[in-house]
DNA sequence: ACAACTTTGTACGAACCGGTTAATTTGCTA
DNA sequence: TAGCAAATTAACCGGTTCGTACAAAGTTGT
C-alpha cells in the first residue's frame, strides 16, 4: 500500500509523481473493467492511496483522467515492444517473430485491449485529442516496414502487400483473441483459449500472415 | 412514426407486439451507441413512440431491456445468414463464399458488432443468461462444418484444421474490420476502409483462410 | 359482461455520482 | 522563521437517473 516516494528524498509526506502514478494505475484498472461511463470516480478514489479531491486536482475531470489513462496504456504497451530485435534475422523469420510477439503481447495485456475496445466504442474521440498517442503509434509499424523492405529486396515478398495491410491482419487476429474471449468462449467453449488451443491459433496466424506476404512460388517450404 | 400494427387486423388501437418491437429497435440503437451504463432510459423512451412506463411494463428494468436487445441483435444477424446456399458449390468455393459473406455481413451490421463489443466488456454475463443466444450460435458453425467435411472427403482440406478454428479466423478478421475502425483509422488513416482498401482486405482474408484450410500440396493454384 | 391485458400521464423519491468549497499541512526559499 | 505555493484532507452540494406510485381509461378474448 504505502510505496516509497518516487521522489529521491525519503521521509517526504508529499509525493506528487507517486500520487499521479497511483491514481493512473487504479483508474486504468477501473476504466478497463467498467468502461468510461461505467467506472465510478468514488470507486477509483477508494482504491487509491489518496483522496477523490486529488483526482480532480491532477486530472481536472473524469474525461481528463480517462484521456491520461488512454495515453498511459498506449505508452506502456509500445514501450514493451521496443526491445524486440529483428534486424539480424532473415525477413521471413523476422516476420514470424514479430507476429508471434504481437500475439503474445496482446495476450499479456488484456487491460490495454479493453481500453482500446472502450475507446472504439467512443469512436476514438479521446484518442484524437492526444498528440502523444499518434506519435507513439506512428512508430509501431516501422519494424514491419523494415522487414517488408528487406523481404522485397531479396525477392521473397510480394510487391503488392503493404506493411500496413500485414499489420492490420496481425493486429486483427491478435486483438480478437483477447477482445472477444468472453462471448466466443461462452458460445463455443474455452478449448481454444487453453494453452494447446492458443498455440494452434498462434501458429495458424503466423502461417497465414507469412503465406500472404510471400510470393506464391516461394511458399513451397511452408507446412 | 406511426407504423401499422404488427398484428394483422386493422383499426386496432392496441399493438403490444409493435410497441415491444419499437422499444427494442430504439434501445438497440441507444445501447450500441452508448453502452449499457452510458445509455439513458429517459433518452430511449423519448425516441420511442410510447412512454418510459411501457419500457418497465414490458422489460422490467434496464438490464432486462439490455438482455432482450442482445438476444434480438443475435437473432437478426443469424437470421440474415440463413439464406446462404452453399451445398451446391465445391468445398473451396463454398468456403470462399462463406468467408466473403461474413466479412460483408459484419460490415453491414456495425450496431451488432458494437453490441457484441459491449457485451464482451461486460464479460459476456448477460449473454450467459440467455439460452436463446446459445441455441442461435450453435447453428452458426454448421455450414462451416459441412464445408469442412466435404473438403476433407475430397482430400483437399487438411485434417488438423477444425471448423471452429476456421470460424475463429474468419470472425476475427471480419469483426476487427468493424470494431477497431475508429482507432485504426485515426492512427493510420482511412485508406484501408475505403472501397478499394476493403476489397483488398477481404481478398487477403479469403486467401489466408483458404490457404490455411487446404493441404499444402493443393495450394499451387492460389494466386 | 367480465376479467385480464394494454396504454397514457404525471409526478416523485431516493440513491447515485461527478464535481466543488473551504480549510489545513507540507516543503522550498530567503 | 516568515512567507508562499504546492499538496492534501474532509465534508458537502446539486443535478442526474433509475425506477415507482398513483390514477384512470381503453381494449380484447372468452
Amino acid at each position: 500500500m504505502t510505496e516509497k516516494p518516487a521522489n529521491g528524498r525519503s521521509g517526504w509526506k508529499q509525493d506528487p509523481a507517486g500520487v499521479r502514478k497511483n491514481i493512473l494505475a487504479v483508474a486504468m484498472t477501473e476504466f478497463a473493467a467498467n468502461g468510461l461511463s461505467g467506472a465510478r470516480i468514488d470507486e477509483i478514489a477508494a482504491k487509491t492511496n489518496t483522496s477523490k479531491r486529488m483526482i480532480y486536482y491532477y486530472f481536472g475531470d473524469k474525461e481528463g483522467l480517462y484521456g491520461r489513462v488512454l495515453e498511459e496504456a498506449y505508452r506502456q504497451v509500445r514501450a514493451g515492444e521496443q526491445d524486440l530485435e529483428l534486424d539480424h534475422l532473415p525477413p521471413v523469420e523476422a516476420l514470424k517473430r514479430l507476429a508471434e510477439f504481437t500475439f503474445d503481447h496482446h495476450s499479456r495485456h488484456p487491460d490495454f485491449i479493453r481500453i482500446v475496445m472502450i475507446e472504439n466504442i467512443h469512436h476514438g474521440e479521446y484518442m484524437e485529442k492526444s498528440e502523444l498517442i499518434r506519435l507513439l503509434n506512428a512508430g509501431a509499424i516501422q519494424k514491419l516496414e523494415a522487414i517488408c523492405r528487406r523481404g522485397r529486396e531479396t525477392g521473397l515478398f510480394r510487391e503488392d502487400v503493404t506493411p500496413l495491410e500485414l499489420h492490420w491482419h496481425i493486429s486483427a487476429l491478435s486483438f480478437f483473441n483477447v477482445s472477444n474471449r468472453a462471448t466466443f468462449s461462452r458460445i463455443f467453449g474455452d478449448d481454444v483459449f487453453k494453452p494447446d488451443g492458443q498455440r494452434t491459433l498462434r501458429a495458424h496466424m503466423v502461417a497465414m500472415v507469412v503465406g500472404l506476404a510471400l510470393k506464391s512460388d516461394r511458399r513451397e517450404t511452408l507446412g
